[in-house]
DNA sequence: CTAAACATTTTGTAAATAAAAAAAATATAG
DNA sequence: CTATATTTTTTTTATTTACAAAATGTTTAG
């Protein structure tokens, strides 16, 4: 689960942000702040992996809140939102490092997108296998612009996805080779490793080699669960 | 034209990045800077738009070099190079709001693709209309994927050598025997040499020989960490 | 005393093997 | 009927095992 904070001085808007963000698979809002000095206090005392950070707010706005955080060392992410009118200063806020950055007001598949992203950098940088170029195209470069459909890879289906998602999910501490996973859940094994191959470059599943005593040596599979 | 200082202390491979950078259209490098103080000195005295800054450098690093220029209000761009063994901090390092992210070494092509992008950046940000959601997107997300596509040589595959990898930098001050290897690793003699091998053709690894009481002698490995 | 033959140890290569990856064929949804 | 998801078949590849060749020290014949 990863946990996100809502920093928002209206509290309307903070609300429907809230509902959007825990319609998202995987997310669930900790809490909500209305200004920069609430949000502190927050970041101190609970367990934070990201902030949807509203850029204007009385007391301390969102720009200082989060120069205020790196100073301190909070490492948390920030998808920071900006209303267009005060988007003329963009240049500068693109320099504070956030995850993202939304402009107000936001359609919702926007927002789920980012947090799909989000999901694919927070998994691929827990997993901690070296990390290449191609990683790093993936989570800083995530392609975003057809926001209309969720399009999934060519060749992969929703709902079998689901399935093996759901077997592994239920399966999170063990290791299995394609060909097992397979008879369990009677696929075959060529399509089960395209799903976990797909699952893997996400970083949702992490991807482990046992040598035998002669041959080829197996890919083991299991999932990438962080408590 | 774009102003490019290059912050990189190896002058070979300054020298050729300065040609990359140059062979690009509408980009132009204004000097060279082999440490982080040097490239401070540089950004007070010239006007520069982008740098391409090297994390690795004595003196004062390129990490520190980007938090101190921020604290000094230089709002210089800048794209962050990483040799890709020190890439294990990434997450901190993606938090420094670069404009785009480098593991060394790097194609060529990328770096144009990098260079691309910035272009874009810099003529949206420059001619003031109002920014929208798509500008922001155009800006952070450009996509780059096609580029990235780091293939290892046959016979070898990315897990295995990233595992002996880290075994020999595990252990960098011993020199190793494949056999010893291969025991400690539970991996065939073979298959450790023909790793060891590629390693030591890339420089990564460095190759003696020694000479028992009787019989052929021995090759021994060490990982080459002046590098 | 020298050098060829031998013994020993290790490297390097080829064959065997099992799994992955790719291609082709088939089934199914829309 | 067409596009695409899945299975079957074929090819490729990453490993081990087995063995031949190489590099050295030792022995012995001349």
């Amino acid at each position: 689960m990863i946990k996100v904070l809502i920093v928002e001085d209206d509290p309307m808007v903070a609300h429907l942000n809230k509902k959007y963000v825990e319609n998202v698979e995987g997310y669930q809002v900790v809490d909500i702040a209305n200004n920069g000095e609430k949000a502190l206090k927050l970041l101190r005392t609970n367990k934070i992996d990201l902030v949807v950070l509203d850029v204007y707010m009385p007391k301390l706005d969102g720009i200082s809140l989060l120069k205020e955080m790196r100073k301190r060392f909070f490492m948390t992410d920030v998808i920071l939102v900006t209303a267009a009118k005060e988007a003329d200063n963009i240049d500068s806020v693109l320099k504070l490092g956030a995850v993202d950055y939304l402009i107000k007001p936001f359609e919702y598949e926007r927002l789920k997108k980012a947090l799909d992203s989000y999901k694919i950098r927070y998994n691929l940088l827990r997993n901690n296998t070296p990390i290449n170029q191609e990683d790093i195209d993936k989570i800083t470069k995530q392609n975003v612009m057809e926001v209309s459909k969720d399009k999934l890879e060519k060749g992969l289906h929703n709902k079998t996805l689901e399935r093996i998602r759901n077997f592994m999910r239920a399966n999170r501490e063990c290791f299995y080779s394609a060909e097992e996973i397979a008879k369990k859940m009677d696929l075959s094994r060529v399509t089960i490793r395209r799903y976990l191959e797909y699952l893997t470059s996400i970083g949702e599943i992490i991807l482990e080699i046992e040598y035998g005593s002669v041959g080829r040596p197996t890919h083991l599979y299991k999932y990438n669960y962080t408590k």
